[in-house]
DNA sequence: AAAGATTTCAACCGCCCTAAG
DNA sequence: CCTTAGGGCGGTTGAAATCTT
């Protein structure tokens, strides 16, 4: 698409606004609005582009702009809805009145990406970076943490991932996983299984498996789905990804996210889960979940089910490994 | 007190989408 | 259907402010 030459022209001003310039430019808003953008700098007797103009007035100019730090409250809106729509800044901004898409990524990028770095996190995908996979580094990484006064949204959110040996668990079980998929007689219980708990799932249930999206925010109401690499999978449009947040941004947040960690870990393996029967969800998702705007005006509300068929996720693998093994395996491996 | 390092955030850049002609 | 203007958006930059040594 060509290019607007809008701001081409070498003539205009850029850099800082003067305080002259500001009131032009609010002097003529309030009389006229701002109609074309393009039109306005000329009309309002500004030497610069439409385009700063508009980015001026949006980002500090209006009238309704909330100026001064974050509260923590909002800093916790802003971990919850980045985690389910990402670097959508306009959209997370629409749930923070008075706060510009401008000022919450520079909040994001100044303030809790600094806070997911130091916890070890990867602030894009919030899970655990990739660099310290190692359980050992990990472990040594939350033992030097302080625990013991956590209060800031952050902080909250990622309490539960104290828990380093449930990753191993978790290695444990995607391994299983692969095993089960060269084609044992276990797949097939597999796959019935999963026909029977898709039932209760989103139209879509296959939609979380896709992108190998993942979490670790095991009590964090709203999971954060994330893409990684998967040799086996690949990533779909942005739309399949804001489907597959809201989808697991409805899953209970215990159980569910339980089976979602171990889904896709299993889908960050070779194993091509577009391929095969998705594995069993375990868990129904709320119909008024089914849209990303429904979803996100439900943000402050945990968007819960109570009706998954099986109360947690020991008794789920226990039924679903039923001729195998019941629940007290699973229980002690995922427990 | 001063110099250097680091952080913050306003502003810009360039790509993308949409609607109008 | 194609082209183009207008505007929105996310990523990046760099000057100013703040912190550290």
């Amino acid at each position: 698409m060509v290019r607007s030459p809008c701001c081409d022209d070498g003539s205009l001003k850029k850099g800082p606004w003067t305080p002259e310039e500001d009131q032009k430019l609010v002097d003529y808003i309030k009389r006229h609005g701002h109609g074309s953008w393009r039109a306005l700098p000329k009309l309002a007797g500004l030497n610069r582009c439409g385009k700063s103009c508009r980015l001026r007035w949006t980002n500090y100019l209006r009238p309704d702009i909330k100026r001064g730090k974050f509260s923590e409250e909002e800093e916790r809106i802003i971990i919850k809805l980045h985690s389910v729509l990402g670097n959508k800044w306009s959209r997370i901004a629409v749930h923070l009145p008075g706060r510009t898409d401008n000022e919450i990524k520079n909040f994001w990028n100044t303030h809790v990406k600094k806070k997911f770095l130091q916890m070890g996190l990867d602030p894009n995908t919030h899970q655990p970076r990739a660099d310290l996979n190692s359980l050992v580094n990990l472990s040594q990484l939350l033992s030097t943490a302080n625990f013991s006064n956590l209060t800031s949204p952050l902080e909250d959110a990622l309490r539960l991932q104290t828990d380093a040996t449930r990753l191993t668990k978790i290695q444990l079980l995607q391994n299983i996983l692969q095993i089960i998929n060269t084609g044992s007689t276990l797949s097939r219980n597999i796959e019935g299984a999963s026909h029977q708990w898709s039932r209760n799932l989103t139209p879509t249930p296959l939609e979380g498996f896709v992108n190998g999206t993942s979490t670790l925010y095991t009590e964090y109401p709203i999971l954060a789905p994330v893409e990684f690499p998967n040799p086996g999978v690949t990533p779909g449009s942005h739309n399949d990804y804001q489907a597959i947040s809201n989808s697991w941004a409805c899953i209970d947040g215990g159980f569910g996210s339980e089976v979602h960690n171990f889904n896709n870990n299993c889908s960050s393996s070779s194993y091509d889960i577009r391929a095969e029967q998705p594995l069993p969800a375990l868990v129904s998702v709320s119909p008024e979940c089914s849209s990303v705007n429904q979803t996100e005006s439900k943000m402050n509300l945990p968007c819960i089910s109570p009706h998954s068929s099986t109360s947690n996720i020991f008794e789920a693998w226990g039924e679903l490994m039923d001729d195998e093994t019941g629940v007290s395996y699973w229980k002690d491996i995922l427990g």
